[in-house]
RNA sequence: GCCCCGGUAGUGUAGUGGCCUAUCAUGUGAGCCUGUCGAGCUUUCGACUCGGGUUCAAAUCCCGGCCGGGGCGCCA
C-alpha cells in the first residue's frame, strides 16, 4: 500500500480515517502491552499506537505484535491503521499531530536501520556529537527537525530570489565550470584535459568574464545560482565550493544596482520574516568605514565609534601619546564603552585583560581612564590639562560613568586593533542583539592595494571594476560591498566598458601586453566589440542563509559541506586515482613517494 | 607555512600524578510494566587518539605525530 498522508498532516479532521503512514522509527515506548510509536518523516512525527485489545477482528495479533518487534530505532516502516483521538489528558501540544494517533492494523518493516550512532530525535544543541561524527553520518543529521529546516529555509531563500529576478525580468544563463585558468586572485581548482595533453581548464573562482561577456551580447539582465571554487584555505564561512546569486545588468548606474539588491533583498526578508526591511541601507565610503571602525565590513548592530583625538592630545606631555606622536602616521584613537560602571562592566581585572588581549594583536598597550561625576580618572590623568580633558570628554561625548579606551600607534594598525577591540567588548559584554540584521553598503572603495613589500600593485577587488574619474594609483572604483552584521555578504561594482581603460588598469597590475593577450586576449577582444556599460554584484548565499540563521558556520547551511581540511567525510574525496587515469592525461603526481625519477624519459 | 583550543564506552561527559579495577547520562542486549511521548523500573555490555619521554607511579606532566575545530597568512 502507498503511504496516504505524511507524518505531520494528521490532525483532528481526519479521525475515523483508514491511512496508510511510512516513515523513520524515531522512538518506541513498550509499556508491556501497549506499545507507542514515533513515526517521523520530513513533516513531522505522528504517534503509532498498537493496542492488541483495540485491533479489527480477524487481525493475527500474533504475527502483527512479532513484525512490532522488528521496529527499531531508524528503522523504515510502513503502517495502516484507523486514525483516532487519543485518551483524554495525553495529548501533545507540542506536536501539531499531538491531538491525534494512528491505531495499528498492519505493519511492514521496509528497511531495517542499524543502531544509530547518534540521537537523532529533537534534543538540545549540546548534546549533540562532534561535528565530524555529524558529517560522518550526514545523512542520519539531516534527518533531524533543525537541519530540515536548514535545507528548506535556504530552498526558500533561493525561491525568493529567483521569483523576485523572475519579476524584474531577468534571465537566468548558465555558465561554463571547465574554463580558463587566469593570473589574478584565488588558486585555481585545475581539470586536466585529457584531448589536449599538457592543458588545463580552472573550475570558475566566479563568473564574472562570463556575465560581462554575455553584457557584450546584448542579455542586459542577467542572474545565476553560481557555483564557485577557490582553492584556498578554508574558515567557518569559507568553503572551497560555494554559491553566489550573481548578477549582472547593462546600460545602468551604481543607484540601479544598488535598488535592484535592497528590492531582491526585502523581498526575502518579508517572504521569511514576514519583516520589512528599511531601505535604502546605510552607506559608508571605505575611508568612514576604516576610521570609524576599523574594518571594511563593520557591524553596526551596536554603536561605538572610534575617535580620533590625535590633536587634542598631541601636545600632553604624557610620554607614551608623545613617543607615539614623535613617528610620522601616529595616530590615537578612543573608544568609549558606555556606561561601564555598573554590574555589567568593566572592573580593573577587565581592563587588564584587554590590555593583554589587545598587545596579542600587535599594540604596546592601551590608555584607560574612568569617567566620573568630578571628570576623568586614573592614574595618569594627572597629565592631561583640564583643557585636554574636557576636549575628550566632548570630543567622545563621555558622561559619567563611562570607560574611555586609548590605543596609540601607526595609524592604520590602531584602527584595525581598535576595530577587532570594539567587536570584541560588544561580544564580551553581550551589547548585539540577537536576531537583528544591520544592512551596509561599503561604497567608494580604492582601485588598488600597494604591497608594502614590492610596491607592486594589486586590484582591491577585482581589475574589472571602473575607475571613478581618471586613471591612478590611488583612484577609488565604482565599487559597492554589501555588509550584514559585520560580514561581507557580497562584492559589486561598475566595470570598464572601455576597453582602453581595462588594457591600462591590467598593465598597472603588472602584465606585460603579451600577458594580457594570453590571459584576456578573448576578453578584451570582447569589449572592442561594442560593450554596454556594465555592472553587477554577486552575493554569498552560503553566509546570507546562515546568518538569516543564527548559524556560526556555513557548514550548518551546505547539505554536504567539506571540513576544514577541504576533505570530504562523505566520499572521501579527494583520493588518489589509478595510474591508467593518469597517464591517459599523461599526468604523473610527485606527491608518490614511490616515483624513480630515473626511469623517466623526458622528451627533448 | 604559523598561532590557539580540543581528542576518555556508539554518543555526550566527570576525572589537574597514587583515591581509576575510570564518573554520570544516553545508547545497546535481556527482563518487567496497558496511555506513554527523549516513557519508567531492574540488569548487561561498552572507553583513556597514537608513539616516545619524565616518574616508584601517567587518562592526568613533557615532546612529537595523527585527527577535529577557531584564527593569522591566503581568499583578484
Amino acid at each position: 500500500m502507498k503511504r496516504t498522508n505524511t507524518c505531520g498532516e494528521l490532525c483532528s479532521t481526519d479521525l475515523g480515517k483508514d491511512v496508510c503512514l511510512q516513515g523513520w522509527v524515531r522512538f518506541s515506548r513498550d509499556h508491556g502491552g501497549i506499545l507507542f510509536f514515533d513515526l517521523a518523516d520530513a513533516y513531522g512525527i505522528t504517534q503509532l499506537v498498537y493496542d492488541p485489545e483495540d485491533v479489527d477482528e480477524g487481525v493475527d495479533k500474533t504475527s502483527l505484535a512479532s513484525i512490532l518487534d522488528s521496529f527499531t530505532r531508524e528503522s523504515v516502516v510502513s503502517v495502516t491503521g484507523t486514525v483516532r483521538e487519543r485518551v483524554a489528558g495525553t495529548e501533545d501540544a507540542r506536536n501539531p499531530t499531538g491531538k491525534v494517533e494512528v491505531l495499528i492494523q498492519d505493519a511492514e518493516l521496509l528497511s531495517r536501520s542499524l543502531s544509530p550512532p547518534f540521537e537523532i530525535g529533537e534534543q538540545k544543541e549540546h548534546l549533540l556529537p562532534a561535528e565530524d561524527t555529524r558529517l560522518r553520518y550526514r545523512y542520519l543529521d539531516l534527518r533531524r527537525a533543525e537541519m530540515i529546516r536548514c535545507l528548506r529555509f535556504r530552498h526558500r531563500v533561493i525561491s525568493l530570489a529567483r521569483q523576485y529576478m523572475e519579476s524584474a525580468s531577468f534571465l537566468e544563463v548558465e555558465t561554463p565550470l571547465l574554463t580558463r585558468s587566469t593570473p589574478e586572485g584565488a588558486r585555481d581548482f585545475l581539470v586536466p584535459s585529457r584531448v589536449h595533453p599538457g592543458s588545463f581548464y580552472a573550475l570558475p573562482q566566479s563568473p564574472q568574464l562570463f556575465k560581462q561577456m554575455l553584457m557584450v551580447a546584448g542579455v542586459d539582465r542577467y542572474y545565476q545560482l553560481a557555483r564557485c571554487f577557490r582553492d584556498e584555505d578554508s574558515r567557518a564561512d569559507r568553503q572551497p565550493e560555494f554559491t553566489q546569486f550573481d548578477i549582472e545588468m547593462s546600460f545602468v548606474d551604481r543607484e540601479d544596482i544598488i535598488t535592484i539588491i535592497e528590492g531582491m533583498v526585502s523581498h526575502i526578508w518579508r517572504g521569511l520574516f514576514d519583516e520589512e526591511l528599511e531601505t535604502p541601507f546605510l552607506r559608508l565610503s571605505f575611508d568612514e568605514a576604516m576610521s570609524l571602525y576599523g574594518t571594511d565590513s563593520p557591524d553596526l548592530r551596536f554603536d561605538m565609534p572610534m575617535v580620533d583625538v590625535t590633536e587634542i592630545v598631541r601636545e600632553t606631555p604624557y610620554d607614551i601619546f608623545q613617543r607615539v606622536l614623535s613617528k610620522k602616521g601616529s595616530s590615537i584613537c578612543g573608544l568609549n564603552v558606555k556606561g561601564s560602571d555598573g554590574a555589567e562592566g568593566l572592573g580593573r581585572n577587565e581592563v587588564d585583560r584587554l590590555i593583554s588581549w589587545i598587545k596579542r594583536h600587535g599594540m604596546g598597550g592601551m590608555t584607560w581612564m574612568r569617567v566620573t561625576d568630578k571628570g576623568l580618572d586614573s592614574n595618569i590623568v594627572k597629565y592631561f590639562t583640564p583643557e585636554v580633558q574636557n576636549g575628550l570628554i566632548e570630543a567622545m561625548g563621555a558622561e559619567d560613568g563611562d570607560l574611555l579606551l586609548f590605543l596609540a600607534g601607526p595609524r592604520r594598525k590602531v584602527l584595525e586593533a581598535g576595530g577587532l577591540l570594539r567587536e570584541k567588548l560588544a561580544a564580551d559584554l553581550g551589547l548585539i542583539k540577537e536576531g537583528s540584521h544591520q544592512f551596509l553598503w561599503i561604497i567608494d572603495c580604492p582601485m588598488f592595494e600597494k604591497d608594502p613589500v614590492s610596491g607592486n600593485l594589486t586590484a582591491f577587488h577585482h581589475p574589472f571594476v571602473r575607475p571613478v574619474g581618471v586613471l591612478s594609483d590611488d583612484v577609488q572604483g565604482e565599487s559597492y560591498d554589501l555588509c550584514l552584521n559585520g560580514v561581507e555578504l557580497g562584492s559589486g561594482s561598475l566595470r570598464n566598458h572601455d576597453v582602453d581603460v581595462q588594457r591600462r588598469i591590467l598593465s598597472m597590475l603588472g602584465l606585460s601586453d603579451e600577458r594580457m593577450e594570453d590571459d584576456f586576449g578573448f576578453f578584451l577582444e570582447a569589449l572592442s566589440y561594442g560593450a554596454p556599460p556594465h555592472g553587477g554584484i554577486a552575493l554569498g548565499v552560503d553566509r546570507m542563509v546562515s546568518i538569516m540563521l543564527g548559524k556560526e558556520s556555513i557548514r550548518e547551511v551546505i547539505a554536504f559541506p567539506k571540513n576544514k581540511r577541504m576533505h570530504s567525510p562523505f566520499d572521501g574525496s579527494p583520493t588518489p586515482v589509478d595510474d591508467e587515469k593518469l597517464s591517459e592525461l599523461q599526468i604523473m603526481s610527485l606527491a608518490m613517494d614511490d616515483i624513480d625519477f630515473d626511469d623517466i624519459d623526458i622528451e627533448e
